[in-house]
DNA sequence: CGTTTATATGTCTTGACAAGTATATACGTG
DNA sequence: CACGTATATACTTGTCAAGACATATAAACG
């Protein structure tokens, strides 16, 4: 339903995220260090989990969430378009337009599924 | 008032923001190419405006408008703590970082409001 | 089993915002 | 100055999403 613009556009989930970019977490440490009301943190979880941007793993009660990538990275494409206008090295964007049109599929770090 | 973000939620601004990675363009030009009416594309032009991604020169009675890359830079820098996941060389993130030469400060999560 | 812990979901309200329509402003030109 | 062109603004309305609060599910554990 949402596009992946729309999902990031709310800024507590941008702050999960941002979380979730450093390591995985439980939805009760996102709670606390974020200072939200726990459903709060389970409704964007929630949000976010269909849109693709994280998956959560089962571990008794508690659901650990870690992020992932794909999502981001459609944006990351969008503002390819963009980027020669700040980017003085032309590589970067390069590098954009070659994960494009080439599957270079890789390891992500501590990813499975 | 709105971040980036929220700017660049809304679908026909980020179409109009691609039109303009092109070339600059008037309102007419922008209203026939993406088919909206012009009080759309005139509101959208001021919200784009306001949050500073384009600027207006004027011209007779036409406005022609060309993008300001700035508030997209910012969005670029939001997702450099992602990139990681996706991009097999440092290089790329490196010259992102550069391009912050000096100063490190960037949004930092779970220290939001 | 009942209780505690961890997380999800449901409901309601409220606010923001985008589209539609009408109208205003501003400039150029005869 | 009247008129056409180009763009902006005002006003209204429908939609949708986020927060608050209450409650449900589910697992661990005594």
């Amino acid at each position: 339903m949402q596009p992946s613009f729309e999902i990031i556009a709310e800024p507590n989930r941008r702050a999960i995220l941002g979380l979730l970019a450093i390591s995985e977490r439980s939805v009760g440490e996102i709670e606390m260090k974020l200072r939200l009301p726990q459903p709060t943190v389970s409704k964007h979880l929630r949000v976010l989990r269909e849109a693709g941007f994280v998956e959560a793993q089962i571990a008794a009660q508690r659901r650990v969430y870690r992020l992932k990538p794909e999502p981001l990275q459609e944006v990351d494409d969008w503002l390819a378009q963009f980027r020669h206008f700040w980017s003085k090295h032309v590589d970067a964007l390069e590098r954009h337009l070659d994960r494009l049109h080439g599957e270079s599929k890789q390891e992500e770090p501590g990813e499975n599924q």
